[in-house]
DNA sequence: CGGGTTGGGAGGTTACATCA
DNA sequence: GTGATGTAACCTCCCAACCC
């Protein structure tokens, strides 16, 4: 056993008589369930009394524990003797160290969900603007396209541009078909160029930008 | 196969030590 | 002195392995 463990645990127990008899534990005999006391009195004076852990201890328990957090027969009394604590307490330790790795592996995780929630809500945010704007340009481009068929030749229905209809892009008629969909939906002609509309901004140029 | 025993894990609680 | 916090020790329940 280290020396300085030594010291201290000789130490102590000249304050707390009893403190460490558990330290030694009568071969052959059966080991009661200690009860623990509920008086402070009554520890105080000899009964089960919680110590610390050293640095030391601690260390090594940690080091253990990061190895593997479960503990064989052979591994406690192993670490056991090489601390200088009775095996019970090394069990303890595990035990007490798995509750609180358990407990911070779900904030952890309850901390990355949450992240994730936020992100969703933004992006959902996000597209949702998006929707709005595609919308009015939408109407915008519904709007010329009258314009110019009341001002052209009358409108004829075999004409070359694209046929858009207002019932058909509303939602969730754009996010149904992924991106060949959008493609096919909004396809142009080579030069971007449809009845005196520049197309160069359109929205599914918009909407590929953004992906 | 069924029942008793044992060891160990999880989850929860209690009691003590420490610190602001 | 006191409340909050961390943690060692404990309790209870459950399950798997083993033995008879």
């Amino acid at each position: 056993m280290n020396p300085q463990v030594e010291d201290q645990m000789e130490l102590i127990s000249q304050f707390y008589p009893g403190i460490y008899t558990q330290l030694e534990p009568q071969q052959g005999e059966a080991k009661p369930r200690r009860r623990r006391k509920k008086s402070k009195g009554e520890a105080s004076s000899g009964g089960t009394r919680k110590r610390k852990l050293t640095p030391e201890q601690v260390d090594l328990l940690e080091l253990n524990f990061g190895d593997e957090h479960k503990l064989e027969s052979e591994r406690k009394d192993r670490l056991a003797s090489e601390l200088g604590l009775d095996p019970r307490q090394v069990a303890v330790w595990f035990q007490n160290r798995r509750a609180r790795w358990k407990c911070k592996k779900m904030e952890e995780e309850y901390s990355r969900l949450k992240t994730e929630h936020e992100s969703a809500v933004i992006e959902k945010c996000r597209l949702e603007t998006e929707v709005l704007k595609l919308k009015e340009q939408l109407t915008e481009a519904e709007k010329e396209k009258q314009r110019l068929l009341e001002r052209g030749d009358g409108g004829s229905s075999n004409s070359a541009s694209p046929s858009f209809s207002m019932e058909a892009m509303d939602p969730p008629f754009l996010w149904e078909f992924g991106m060949e969909g959008l493609e096919a939906i909004f396809h142009l002609p080579g030069n971007n160029y449809i009845h005196g509309i520049e197309w160069v901004n359109s929205p599914y140029e918009m909407l590929l930008e953004k992906f």
